[in-house]
DNA sequence: TATTGTTATACTCTATAACTATA
DNA sequence: TATAGTTATAGAGTATAACAATA
């Protein structure tokens, strides 16, 4: 049997996070999150979501993509996306077009209401950036991404 | 009306993804989710989820810290986290003891399986890091790290 | 009166199986 | 036979309201 004093427990004043801070996964999806917290917040005038924004753009910069396409970029399951295209169209945001070589898909472009949305919602995303980043120089800012696409690239 | 020439629809060949890409919560997001798809991978041999591991590793570094400081600490709604205390106490990773000053709160402690259990998770989630982070140089990483400390603290 | 821990519950997000129309 | 889009559905993750016990 042990000769060693039981220690009375004691309460924890201030939580040591140090191990969890020295892991680049625990850092990134930190800021991951305080990212789209504030993405949710400033995009919520035009009703998007991250998600929403990030199909929008893609249709923007991409006219004609296909929902496949768009699930295989944005990582999204093909069921996953019906509900949110169908909800951008009954917005009047997209068309979804036939698509010129591809009997079985369909194009999809913004409408003009779309464009003029995307176009004042891409400044408020780089707004958003810019005070997301704020403690950032801007060449800190480009070495962030560079980094940052040295992992999932 | 119009005399311009309806232009044909053209299939999109390759998507560009240059604007998202311009954007650091994009590249954060998708870079958090290729380090969580390895985590969760490499750490399904304990049976240990991202927050469980978070959990377990505050834990081992606070013994005694409370289910209170466990939320504030890494953003869960307390009704969320007692399944998850539960679960781990059922495994016989952790143990539930009174507080010493507070009678309404319960310190956290690991078992002694628990201890054994996170020293092994720990070095798994070690190498995992290095694994995520192959095309950074140490230096790089670092960087990496403050630069995300930079937009989240 | 405020806080810790808890139950019940709802809402969102994500994933899988199976179908149709076309390639 | 494979792929694009769709439906139905299940599971995981996250959020709020309300309560008992204690501060």
């Amino acid at each position: 049997m042990s000769t060693r004093k039981t220690t009375p427990d004691a309460a924890v004043e201030q939580v040591d996070t140090s191990y969890l801070e020295s892991l680049v996964g625990y850092n990134a999806r930190r800021a991951t999150l305080v990212i789209v917290d504030a993405f949710l917040r400033n995009m919520a005038v035009y009703g998007l979501r991250p998600v929403d924004f990030s199909v929008l753009s893609l249709i923007a910069h991409n006219p004609g993509i296909t929902s496949r396409q768009l699930c295989t970029t944005l990582n999204i399951q093909p069921p996953n996306l019906v509900g949110m295209i169908s909800q951008l169209q009954r917005r009047d945001l997209i068309t979804r077009r036939p698509h010129p070589n591809d009997g079985r898909a369909m194009g999809l472009h913004l409408t003009p209401e779309g464009r003029k949305m995307m176009k004042q919602a891409e400044v408020t995303a780089s707004e958003l950036e810019e005070a997301s980043t704020a403690r950032l120089s801007p060449a800190e800012r480009r070495t962030l991404m560079q980094l940052l696409k040295k992992i999932y690239i």
